[in-house]
DNA sequence: TGGTCTACTTAGAACTATAGGA
DNA sequence: TCCTATAGTTCTAAGTAGACCA
């Protein structure tokens, strides 16, 4: 399979996705107001029906050194390059179209590589982008979507015990605040502190006045229960009605055009105002997320393309601009809790994602063949009687051995997690026999906790490093994350501290399902191959020290898996007894009734089961009984060896999805069985590896 | 040189759909 | 056919890293 099942030629039939809709909408709103916006669009695509049609130009990446089998195929598509049928209008002034009345001046980049205009660069043979930072020559897209506005419910908390009225935003932040009631967030001392600030700050003047212990939000807590058992007992036809309008507004906005070939938008929908949750101990937590409006938000197009319309009346974008040298398709900066830039992207599987995402593992391939000569290189730096060059060279033994993270430095307004770099003291043990034990808060503020038996030099450097030196100061006082990678760089082009967790867990996970002939895979049935191939991955998932928070009932699941397994042993020991009865006897008709297992309530049966009533069926029923005692206590294994391990986080981000692919060929397991569809969506590219490739 | 900005990847939690067992 | 556990998907927070600037 190649790339070119990625992305999806434009072609009529496809352009039927746009094809005009009854329109249903009532309320108000901005989904509607979008959904009028779709809908204005798709009657303007019925009535533009050209033929401009243009032939692609050979858009290879010429960097990737391993040559896809299957490029070739890539290069001689036909397309139309309108995503409402063919709507180019090279001559339609951005300020003229819809929405746009406070876009700003139009700009461009791309470095100095761009100094045609976009058309004339489609349709010429240039060669000057090979090395330059194009990332497209045609961009196309509808924008993004709002989310609605606050609707007021007028339910009102108490104050003191007497209902309150508020205003459009207390109710909207109080509902967002009664939304968290019952969950772990209201116990949360910083959530709380924030949220009641910033509420209480919305009595402007009068604020003083009020104390936040003293308002009650159950009645709004009551009225969001029941609004979700409304939503719940909806009947068939409306969650139909509802699903509809969600695909359409979808089909709609997660449609563009790159270079010719239609690509999915990722997350298109404006992220809505909600209290901020961030993880860990986040001191910004409970905060208030504002709402954005259109006039942050700007859109990244081709000059040739149609400006996309907004779809808030009476607002208009930020800006509309022709940058060329990155893939985001809208960008705006929410300030609102911290200052930062949020982007709208090409979903996983488009053809630009998936280009970087072969890259990053064809890095970590140059890495494995150079490991050896940097392995050597950083031992001996482990010896300099450079304090700094002890510093690098230890660092990088961790990152190597131990898959950690750069770790940049970090605001006093962000939760206190720390990477290889940012250790401090106090997240370090030098122990005796030349362990050194980590505990530390790394992203997420997920725990890392290891003991390790490093060599004598690192431990000897360690123990160094801390000396003299009290809870707080840093390990690593003479290095940060950009001389680290400085140095790295010296060893191999592009190294950085993540092409070594890439390449490691890759470079496991390898390792691991080589293993498969020794295991004698060829004689498992497919279960048992999945659970091997799982067995692979979680090594690669524990290395990274990719968790999950263990759910708040796995006790009693787990419980459930015991008791079952009881009841079907104590069925499989009755049915041993009953056998031989009728062996003894040679009494063939036996039927008896058991209740297995009975609910909590004692009132009803779960399991009734039979005896059968000949000595073959007994026979029979044994085995399956066994079987399936056999399958609840692999189940329960495994659930409790994935307590707190996730394995879906290095299947999309560090395995290299090649070794899986030709896994699964040689041994006869459907992809599918290894990748859900979003992921294979995703490794398209990597579909058709050949049997003899590893990584 | 160090701080900030920008662009992109990586990450777990929350949400939703689906499968499988009764 | 219904229910629920699990798998799969979506969402957005939290990283990395290069560019830029004073």
């Amino acid at each position: 399979m190649s790339s070119k099942k990625n992305t999806k030629k434009v072609s009529d039939s496809e352009d039927d996705d746009f094809e005009e809709e009854e329109d249903e909408s009532e309320g108000s709103g901005e989904e509607d107001s979008a959904e009028n916006s779709v809908k204005e669009e798709e009657d303007e695509e019925e009535e533009e029906n050209g033929d401009n049609e243009i032939k692609e130009e050979d858009n290879a990446d010429t960097k990737i050194e391993v040559k896809d089998e299957n490029e070739d195929d890539e290069e001689e598509e036909e397309f139309k390059p309108s995503i409402n049928g063919n709507k180019r209008k090279n001559d339609t002034p951005v300020e003229k179209a819809a929405g746009l009345s406070n876009a700003k001046q139009v700009k461009t980049s791309g470095g100095d590589a761009v100094k045609k205009p976009v058309q004339k660069q489609q349709d010429s043979d240039d060669e000057d982008d090979e090395n330059s930072d194009i990332k497209w020559k045609y961009l196309e897209h509808h924008g993004v979507l709002f989310p609605d506005y606050w609707q007021k419910h007028n339910v009102r908390p108490r104050y003191d015990g007497k209902p309150i009225d508020l205003n459009l935003l207390q109710e909207e932040m109080a509902t967002y605040w009664s939304q968290t009631l019952g969950t772990d967030w209201e116990h949360k001392p910083k959530y709380r502190e924030n949220f009641s600030k910033q509420f209480l700050d919305t009595f402007g003047k009068d604020k003083g006045k009020y104390d936040f212990d003293k308002f009650d939000f159950t009645p709004i807590k009551i009225h969001l229960e029941e609004q979700k058992e409304i939503r719940k007992n909806r009947s068939k036809e409306e969650k139909n009605q509802e699903k509809q309008k969600k695909e359409r507004l979808s089909d709609y906005y997660a449609g563009a055009i790159l270079d010719g070939f239609r690509e999915k938008v990722g997350q298109f929908m404006i992220e809505p105002p909600t209290l901020f949750k961030g993880r860990g101990e986040h001191p910004k937590m409970g905060m208030m997320k504002g709402r954005i409006q259109p006039e942050a938000v700007v859109i990244n197009i081709s000059k040739d393309a149609p400006v996309p319309k907004c779809s808030v009346p009476g607002h208009g974008w930020s800006e509309i601009v022709h940058k060329q040298d990155v893939t985001w398709l809208a960008s705006y900066k929410d300030d609102s809790v911290k200052k930062q830039h949020k982007y709208i992207f090409l979903s996983a599987e488009s053809k630009l994602k998936a280009e970087n995402d072969k890259k990053k593992y064809e890095k970590a391939r140059r890495l494995k063949n150079l490991i050896g000569q940097i392995r050597e290189n950083y031992e001996r730096k482990l010896r300099s009687s450079d304090p700094v060059d002890r510093q690098l060279g230890t660092a990088t033994y961790l990152i190597d051995k131990l898959a950690l993270r750069v770790g940049n430095e970090k605001s006093e307004e962000e939760a206190d997690t720390v990477g290889c770099c940012s250790l401090r003291v106090e997240h370090i043990q030098v122990i005796e026999d030349t362990q050194i034990g980590f505990d530390f808060l790394g992203k997420d503020s997920m725990r890392y906790q290891n003991t390790v038996k490093v060599t004598e030099i690192v431990w000897k450097n360690m123990q160094s490093f801390i000396k003299n030196k009290k809870p707080g100061d840093d390990l690593f006082d003479r290095i940060d994350a950009s001389s680290l990678n400085e140095y790295l760089k010296s060893q191999m082009e592009g190294l950085t501290a993540k092409v070594f967790r890439t390449y490691n867990a890759s470079h496991t996970l390898q390792k691991e399902l080589d293993k498969a002939d020794e295991e004698g895979l060829d004689k498992m049935d497919l279960k048992d191959k999945l659970n091997f191939y799982d067995e692979a991955n979680r090594n690669v998932a524990i290395l990274c020290n990719h968790q999950k928070t263990v759910g708040k009932n796995f006790d009693v699941m787990v419980g459930k898996m015991e008791q079952r397994i009881n009841v079907y042993k104590d069925y499989e020991k009755e049915l041993h007894t009953h056998l031989n009865k009728c062996k003894k006897n040679g009494v063939n008709a036996y039927e008896k009734e058991v209740i297995l297992e009975e609910k909590d309530d004692g009132k009803h049966k779960m399991f009734v089961k039979k005896f059968p009533g000949t000595k073959e069926k007994i026979q029979e029923a044994i085995e399956k009984i066994k079987k399936k005692i056999d399958e609840e206590q692999n189940k329960k294994q495994s659930k409790e060896k994935n307590k707190e391990i996730a394995l879906g986080t290095s299947k999309t981000n560090y395995n290299d999805p090649r070794i899986s692919v030709v896994w699964c060929k040689k041994w006869e397991v459907p992809v599918e069985k290894v990748f859900p569809k979003t992921l294979i969506a995703k490794f398209v590219w990597a579909m058709d590896t050949d049997l003899e490739w590893s990584f």
